[in-house]
DNA sequence: TCTTGACCTCGACTATAGCTGAGGTTCTAG
DNA sequence: CTAGAACCTCAGCTATAGTCGAGGTCAAGA
């Protein structure tokens, strides 16, 4: 009755992953998880795809688009089953972005905190509104691009 | 010619602020910033605005949400000018909020660090697999939707 | 065999955070 | 006073990450 070799339909792993079916047809359409067809045309699904589903999850959790989520997974050998040292690549090249996350957040944090000594996001002087307000200041012209772009590219 | 007590145009708040146009339309219909209109319906803008976009879009880097930094503005006083009090309130309530995402983040950096060594995600094992799966192992039901908010009040 | 739960596709809808363009109006400098 | 830059509204589009329901099909136990 319980054959733990059998192959998973969608429902199953919904409960054993606990993602609803939906989010698994969506990760599927997205090309982030594999499965063949029955005659039917019923999902069914190897054992690997909780693994999949697992890391898709853990990933999320770390702020990780599902995009970049995909083609961390799409760098995984596709005609094995992955190792350990597979998972660990991934896991290792996610950890340093979320650390590059952390340093981000920690410095964002530290200016709060020292702007509420400093007259909170004074011009010019608190570190929450520089270096972009040291731009807008410049002079009129179209900069606003050129700003969004800066910023986006210092912050992120 | 530069007069700096006149009132701003969406123009010049955009130049200064670094936001574009629609973006301040945007802001404006969804209540986080305020203005007058000229006879002819034109947006004019006290310089407090530039402040209280300043403030939207530093709290945007930290994660917050517009619906959030909505509510955390509509707790400063409308009827005067926001004191440095008033702002460093703001600031340090988002700045508690930043330490809790960091802190998250923090565990679940730890957490893959230690699933390196782990067998990466293994069943049963792996932290970054529990405690999720514990309930999902244990047997059929509509948990689907306990396991998700489980996951997410733990993990939030 | 039959019934019922699980499955299928597809389109529409949610929320967040905007951007773009059409068509028309206002403001301001020369 | 007029040309052109800047402004207005409104509708529709982008992307991310799904959810929901309708209408129809499949599969497994009694």
């Amino acid at each position: 009755m319980l054959d733990v070799t059998r192959e998973l339909t969608v429902g199953d792993v919904a409960r054993r992953s606990g993602v609803s079916v939906s989010t698994l047809h969506f990760y599927e359409e997205k090309g982030l998880i594999y499965g063949r067809r029955t005659s039917g045309n019923q999902r069914r699904y190897g054992r690997d795809v909780l693994r999949f589903v697992a890391v898709i999850k853990v990933a999320q959790r770390a702020g990780i688009p599902l995009k970049d989520i995909k083609s961390a997974l799409a760098q995984l050998p596709n005609s094995r089953t992955p190792t350990k040292e597979d998972w660990a690549r991934l896991t290792r090249s996610w950890s340093d972005m979320l650390q590059a996350r952390i340093d981000s957040l920690t410095q964002l944090r530290d200016q709060f905190e020292s702007c509420i000594g400093c007259g909170c996001l004074s011009l010019a002087v608190c570190p929450l509104r520089n270096p972009d307000d040291a731009l807008a200041q410049s002079g009129p012209g179209p900069r606003v691009l050129i700003d969004t772009n800066e910023a986006e590219r210092v912050l992120s």
